[in-house]
DNA sequence: CTTGACCTTGGGGTGTACTCCAAGGTTTAT
DNA sequence: ATAAACCTTGGAGTACACCCCAAGGTCAAG
């Protein structure tokens, strides 16, 4: 698949794909004779988890990490490999425990309120942001 | 409490406190008569729950935002209001979804990883990025 | 009353992650 | 065979989130 086709698919731009490769996040699995990038299947499942990896808040640099994982594991012992693994997924529980605490007290915030026409001002629990505080510490 | 002293005690650098101040983020309770911020418990208190968003993969425009429950309260109905936590709200819930996938392909990573000292090319679970999309799908 | 550690505003610079040309070559349809 | 729709590289520009001065005012200690 060229470039176009396949950034179509996966809802980005060219130059993002282009961009991507210049650091070296997904390079196509192969070139036409003229130069023309050709994606597979393969990059295609690459390009999904760079972007999945993206949408819940780790950075290129990181999402490359995450990568190593896979091209590294010809260079290094499997008992490396498998530190990396775990230090990453500890990294990963954080933010879920982070974001879990975000989730209870929006939780709270909209149980407590009334939900009704007037203007929010009354409400019981939309005070301050102290609450929202309280709530998750 | 002066910039210089509430900088210190959340970690950040002053400048990013008048950059914060400049964007609508949290402006502080007071000035001296000269023009010295000074900053309170409360702005403590939301300096801190800015900082947790921001650690968690929010932007500053999405921060700015889920301050806005707090800052509309007096001019939207407690029906607008309630409505708007719940949409923040499952946004931080398909988030928590995305990590837990990542979360769980990590640990089966892991777990089928020997974790030897040998290469990890030969490793049964280490082979290609697939393997962590298939597993998580 | 001066030294040093604060504070002010304004503006320029940096890294990340794109985004948008420009100038040119290739492919496909008519 | 030529127009439209692709593709190439290189480089410049943008938005975000800071970071780092410079030039000057303030304040507490000795």
């Amino acid at each position: 698949m060229k470039i176009g086709e396949f950034a179509r698919q996966l809802g980005v731009s060219t130059d993002t794909l282009r961009y991507y490769e210049k650091h070296g996040l997904l390079t196509p699995s192969s070139r036409s004779d003229v130069g023309y990038r050709f994606y597979s299947e393969n990059d295609y499942k690459q390009m999904a988890f760079i972007l999945r990896a993206k949408n819940v808040g780790f950075s290129l640099a990181e999402i490359k990490e995450l990568l190593q994982i896979k091209f590294h594991k010809d260079q290094h012992s499997c008992h490396e490999v498998k530190e990396m693994t775990l230090q990453k997924r500890d990294l990963v529980a954080q933010r879920i425990a982070e974001l879990t605490r975000f989730y209870d007290s929006l939780s709270l915030l909209a149980d407590k309120c009334c939900g009704g026409e007037e203007p929010a001002e009354n409400c019981s629990i939309l005070t301050t942001l102290e609450d929202i505080d309280g709530l998750t510490q």
